[in-house]
DNA sequence: CCCTGTCGTAACAGTATTTGTTACAACGCG
DNA sequence: CGCGTTGTAACAAATACTGTTACGACAGGG
């Protein structure tokens, strides 16, 4: 499968994020958060404005401009980050429409819908009971 | 997500030749299947090989050539099917590895990937409670 | 009121994946 | 032997993903 990596970047900047405002709330820019993931500011900021559009981030401009949670940590479920960053269709139906003229062909794709949104459903709902914050403390529970 | 159609063809496929066999067991060619999923005969080759490898199908060479269920219909699952024609990773680590300085680049990639294979081993279950049988059965049921 | 730093996004390159296609050797039954 | 099919290699086109450069938009400080 051709997977990609915006969940797993996407849930690395939230869990940096809560990590460093801990400390205190300044807004940290998409240049910072970029040397933690080893990747360009510009994907950083890519997977923010998706964030934010889920209304997960806030963006700051002007002077001392950069990023803030828009929420607790313990709010953002790994399901909203993958509902912000991902088109949420695990498997793909027919390149070129099946022959219609066969029954299978006529009636497979209803079936495998139904079947793959079920699967959905579940993906979301195991997703959603695993939240920034607790990431975050798996993270440094192994840092002993 | 860059999703690809291989379960949803071998699906297909399947549930055709077991359509099929329910009047007689000869082999049927790719060449027909192929016909009813409306792709090249080389795209069914190839998934069928990829099926042979986990034993869900036999082929058979020769005069009277082309490929049979090893099994009854009722005793292959989606998850079976999964297994033999995808890799398996729904969501992929850092293309660039992570900052091993910051205590979130070293510690996020095992904390995700056991959330991954979490994510993984539900969707077997979830899978594997689909048969081909059940797809055949649903189609032919919405065929009134 | 300009200067500065950052956002937000467009555009593009390189790589990888997916699907479809042609070609051809290997096989085994009649 | 002759034939039809398998099994696989090789390649093309389309698409997706990541990284990169570039640049206008924005807003606060001096």
């Amino acid at each position: 499968m051709s997977s990609n990596s915006r969940l797993t970047i996407a849930t690395h900047i939230l869990a940096w994020m809560a990590l460093v405002e801990t400390g205190r709330a300044d807004p940290v820019t998409s240049e910072r958060i970029a040397r933690s993931v080893n990747t360009n500011p510009v994907v950083i900021r890519r997977l923010l404005g998706a964030l934010a559009r889920k209304g997960l981030v806030k963006s700051h401009r002007g002077a001392n401009a950069g990023w803030t949670l828009a929420t607790s940590a313990d709010a953002i479920t790994l399901s909203d980050i993958y509902r912000a960053v991902d088109d949420g269709s695990l498997f793909a139906m027919h390149a070129s429409p099946p022959n219609q003229a066969c029954p299978v062909g006529r009636g497979i794709q209803p079936v495998l819908t139904q079947v793959y949104d079920a699967l959905d459903a579940v993906l979301q709902k195991q997703l959603a009971e695993v939240t920034i914050k607790d990431i975050l403390d798996r993270i440094l529970a192994k840092d002993r």
